[in-house]
DNA sequence: ATTATTCATCGTAATATTGCGATATAGTTA
DNA sequence: TAACTATATCGCAATATTACGATGAATAAT
């Protein structure tokens, strides 16, 4: 993506744009849809599920994972996947600030 | 970014997926943010907000642009930009799925 | 101990994104 | 018409992302 000024944001800008960032691909998506509706999730599953390899599959749970949007906890050779929900209140905040009633702007 | 192989997803996920890809900059967030709270929005203040040039911004714009998360409309010489908050319900709808309580998983 | 199984990581090729200067376009004004 | 203003677009260079096969590491099973 060429260089990114990340010098002059704020930290709060940073931190929204890098959760949506890691949200930002159908993979990661679906991977989050699919771990939703289980109970169980185990890694194996989901490249069972995806139409992608495994090791595309790991790539993108290593940036899910980065963005603290999921937690990995090893059982035996399998390593079990879960939704982490500590950032979602960001989001809803960002998008709830974007729709304060300043909002009656210039174009109608 | 390499290929996406966009054709195995279903419509839904790609839609919510582009939503956050479009979002996942800190510079868009920024003009967000800023449109958020202007009642004026006119391109120009932007690019005196913000630490980019006139092009960089534009290029930016016309991405939020092509996700629907803002509209603009042209007042003379200048374009008024502001949020478009259609597709709001479908990332709250989002965040929301990945809640349900289905998530008592296995990483405690 | 050997072999499977499961997942992570490396290396590489293909493609996308970002940013900027330069330039184009379009409306405004003199 | 010519100059000015505001925004968009082009073209390039630098960097990031995506995907995959191959390989590595660790546990489990035989």
């Amino acid at each position: 993506m060429g260089i990114t000024k990340t010098d002059t944001y704020t930290d709060q800008t940073l931190a929204v744009a890098s959760i949506f960032k890691a949200l930002g691909h159908p993979a990661r998506i679906a991977i989050l849809e699919f771990l939703a509706k289980q109970t169980s999730c185990i890694c194996g599953e989901i490249v069972a599920e995806l139409p992608l390899s495994q090791a595309s599959i790991s790539r993108h749970l290593v940036e899910l994972k980065a963005a603290d949007l999921i937690q990995g906890t090893i059982s035996g050779t399998s390593v079990c996947y879960c939704i982490n929900e500590t950032h979602f209140p960001l989001i809803n905040t960002f998008i709830q600030q974007l729709q304060t009633p300043t909002n009656q702007s210039c174009c109608s």
